[in-house]
DNA sequence: GTAAAACCTAGTAAATAGGTAGGGATTAAT
DNA sequence: ATTAATCCCTACCTATTTACTAGGTTTTAC
């Protein structure tokens, strides 16, 4: 139960770009360099938040990074998700594989418990946005 | 943020220990075999929790496990916990390494969220016990 | 004394985490 | 037009963790 530096990286990368909001772009560089990220990795986290949309990039001589909305519209969750997959406690709660190898699915008790703790993560993580941190 | 098949056998050994309760001992190969779990692996997995007090071992012939306290008295979380390590979404919010490393301890918001986090799924894990399931 | 069980330690294959390496594409400044 | 800065992409690598397997020792009912 525990979230990996990849998560923690992004989040830190964004927060960055928070405080640099509508400054412009920032360069991957000078991200890496203020939160003491590896460069090169956190390239592959960067590429992975611009898939999902939660940045932009833009190419070339003074290009960089730049937050697509404002900080406070841009969830915690949404970062976690783009970087460590959907937040499920357990294979039989994840969207795509919903109850997939778990006959009895509707009856197990177990699985209620295991939604009642994806809801729970997901409420959190959900009602905090990168402008509140 | 998942749970491994770890906490998953556990959990199913323990519900099984919870179904047979106050019948005496029950055999790990009989768990294993119902649970449909690899049994040298569960044995490992049986120590843990005997460690830490969830259940009790009578050895020798006919001897076996048997749960410690009342299904109903042994809550979800004890059960991840004992075979998963602490409960904790990031290094940061655990008791024993507590903020080493992070300066700004104290000020950190990011810290609040993990918090926040860890409170809410501990909520969840430890007011579900193996007699709600 | 024998068989059935818990107990213990070590090894191992596959997956994941956490990177590194190196080149290509795009664009602002010169 | 060239250069330098920057994003973009693919592949590789190493350590750790997960999920086991293997093989033994100890305890106890019969």
């Amino acid at each position: 139960m525990r979230i990996s530096t990849k998560g923690e990286y992004g989040i830190r990368a964004m927060l960055e770009l928070a405080l640099h909001y509508r400054e412009g772009p920032m360069a991957l560089g000078k991200i890496a360099e203020r939160q003491a990220i590896s460069e090169p990795y956190l390239e592959q986290l960067v590429a992975s938040l611009r898939k999902a949309g939660l940045l932009t990039s833009v190419r070339g001589a003074l290009g960089g990074y730049e937050l697509t909305r404002d900080p406070g519209e841009i969830a915690i969750g949404e970062i976690i998700r783009a970087l460590e997959g959907p937040i499920a406690p357990m294979e039989c709660v994840r969207e795509e594989t919903e109850g997939l190898g778990c006959e009895n699915s509707e009856r197990c008790a177990t699985r209620l418990l295991w939604r009642k703790l994806q809801a729970s993560i997901n409420e959190v993580l959900d009602t905090t946005t990168l402008g509140d941190l």
